[in-house]
DNA sequence: CCCGTAGTGCCGAATATACGAACTATTGAA
DNA sequence: TTCAATAGTTCGTATATTCGGCACTACGGG
């Protein structure tokens, strides 16, 4: 029995939707490490890579978050899930924003350590 | 007696509280308002301007959202409030983001009607 | 066929949000 | 100075979101 796996169009994803599934900083640094490694994927990574350990079904609903936000394609592959960013279809409908968004984002990071 | 009004310094302002501060619709849109009509003021006025009427406890925590976020300076003007945009400030910290934002909302919501 | 791995769904606890009612501050008039 | 009107804030409660543990469902490999 296939999940449906929810992707809305883009006529349908939201500024505020965008704003909202980025405004938690678990959910930013993952679609950070999304957008600019390019077709990355698997869910359970990220615990990995940020020593902050976060519970599986957080995860899950992050990545689901982002995924109803509009801001990332999920495909099956496999047991896992490869995740990629739909960067370039959301900068035609609202360009610059989500440079803007990942780019102050970084620039914090930075600033923090 | 007086109230403080908090305003949070630059440094001390982060990307996580702007975006969440801006994921609500009826925030962008005060937001936006007094952004490009600098020095504008009074928070009741938004319930008139905007056909949807906001109940005025809701407009007020709306706008301590805002100034606790960084995104506004509120100075007591009179029996009013007379509330600015802290974007300048705010562009130094982060480049292109507020721009960005409210760029992507004023399109929105051309795009809407 | 069964086991390990990757994710999801469900549920209770903790947290955040909305808004009505009561309160505070400030101004202008009587 | 006292009173009433106006602009905002605070508080309390109803409601909605979010977190994370646990049990469950795919899928792939022996």
């Amino acid at each position: 029995m296939a999940r449906p796996l929810v992707h809305p169009a883009i006529k349908d994803i939201t500024v505020e939707g965008i704003l909202h599934a980025l405004a938690d900083p678990d959910r930013v640094a993952i679609f950070a490490q999304i957008a600019n490694s390019d077709a990355s994927h698997a869910c359970t990574r990220f615990s990995e890579t940020n020593e902050k350990t976060i519970p599986k079904s957080t995860l899950s609903q992050h990545f689901k978050a982002l995924r109803e936000a509009g801001l990332i394609r999920s495909e099956r592959k496999g047991v896992e899930m490869q995740n990629t960013s739909r960067c370039s279809e959301i900068d035609t409908r609202f360009p610059g924003l989500i440079p803007a968004i990942v780019d102050a984002h970084m620039k914090q990071k930075k600033a923090r350590k």
